[in-house]
DNA sequence: TGTAAGCGAATTTTCGAAACTTCCCGAACT
DNA sequence: AGTTCGGGAAGTTTCGAAAATTCGCTTACA
């Protein structure tokens, strides 16, 4: 059996986060929250790629103003999923195949890094998390195209935390730091998928639980690898308007 | 340790930069000219590691307003530069040992990863940049502590063009911007490390610049990966006060 | 008919002040 | 002596309006 280490039960969730980059703005009430709702609103594409966000709409839709939308937009920005160019205020962040192929690559080796860390210094806890996690992902299917969106959100939700669970007890504040973001970049992909989705994947989840749970680093890493590559490969055919160029209609010409 | 998987870096296709994050949060005169000054402020250590960022004293500083301060420091918090705390407004991110590690093992892999693919789709431009930038670098010696300030910046601000040149043609947008955030985290221990300098090092930047022109992936790759080790073993011999813990030295009093 | 300039509306950017929270210090009480 | 409570100051957060900029439409002209 893999050696367990006895940790105090302090740390099991929290990995030593002495210097770890702050992924989250703080819980500054209203900013923060008006942050979390609009990544929210474009991982799930109610704003659309390249869509523009014009102060009016956002002012009435988050009902706030204009200074804290700033501040959460201009968060957004850093994190990729929203863009800005001088004078002409702020946009959705545009969405094309290459970036997905992209992203992806750079996921592979974060994802493996941080699993393989995590199942090194996995404690009691963090197996109790995933096995808690993965129930909780396993009583909901898969949503088809015609769930309603309510459906499709907390199966999002409850997919992530799954995903997350397994790499909690990882160690490098700064894996974990990048892991996330891609994460959630791949989420958009992930949404447009789960719209679309014609195919029907086996279930990788339990796969993927039971090779952590059995402390098998290669197994896992294998698994996730593939389960990367798979969700890309599926987007890339199942989804459509997924092209390699940018999707962004270059100059506005008249007529 | 931490062996790096060689990874296919072909897979990587070809990539237009179009869908590329966006680094910076655009060239928004005000708000960006602050946003750059202070990311400067912070790499020079002129903003001190923990130290408080009040509103009053930046206000004064940059000559701006609060909502422009907040919009720059919200920023910063997302590249890790700074943090915050719900009511009690920003600081400087803290320093430590185990954090120059830890953001040191992902360079190694980000640099070899950018570097590697930057050769491979490497053009007479890009040569003729790196030439340039090399030119540029070799005609300043590498500050001593005695040196004044303006001559450790103009070093600092050409040894980074030197190493944004060599993986200027790169073709992964997302390698690209996690690149270039560590290397902006790794700037602020390469500061320290120049004040306190006491040994001093062969010319590593020639021979790195040659096997690149050499186009010796193999070479170029074990080359920067040694420069950063190298670093990192300088700073924790010869940084006085750089620990392994967060060094937040619980309360402070102004004085 | 196509092009360029000009004007008005819409939108973004910046700012200072009001509202709110936290922190510090002294006084009263156990 | 130590602890709790309260008042005041310092600092942060949020907001709406003023200033600056861009965009689209109309008009003038070759």
């Amino acid at each position: 059996m893999a050696r367990i280490l006895k940790m105090p039960l302090e740390t099991t969730t929290r990995v030593a986060a002495t210097t770890a980059p702050q992924d989250v703005l703080a819980e500054d009430a209203a900013t923060f929250d008006v942050l979390r709702r609009m990544r929210e609103d474009i991982l799930c594409c109610v704003l659309k790629p390249d869509q523009r966000l014009r102060f009016g709409e956002l002012r009435q839709r988050y009902d706030t103003s204009v200074g804290t939308l700033r501040e959460a937009l201009s968060h957004l920005v850093s994190e990729g999923l929203a863009r800005t160019e001088a004078g002409r205020g702020f946009s959705v962040a545009p969405i094309s195949l290459a970036d997905f192929l992209d992203l992806s690559e750079l996921r592979v080796y974060l994802e493996t890094r941080t699993l393989a860390d995590a199942i090194h210094h996995g404690t009691d806890a963090w197996e109790a998390e995933i096995v808690s996690a993965y129930f909780l992902l396993s009583k909901l299917k898969p949503p088809r195209t015609d769930d309603p969106v309510a459906v499709k959100r907390e199966w999002a939700k409850r997919h992530k935390r799954f995903h997350d669970s397994l790499v909690a007890t990882c160690t490098s504040p700064w894996s974990l730091h990048f892991r996330s973001e891609l994460f959630d970049q791949a989420r958009r992909y992930h949404w447009l998928t789960m719209i679309h989705a014609r195919s029907r994947r086996p279930n990788e989840h339990l796969e993927l639980r039971d090779a952590v749970l059995a402390r098998d680093v290669d197994l896992s890493c294998r698994l996730i690898e593939k389960h990367i590559r798979t969700t890309v490969e599926q987007a890339a055919s199942e989804v459509p308007g997924l092209t390699m160029d940018a999707g962004r209609p270059g100059k506005r010409r008249r007529g």
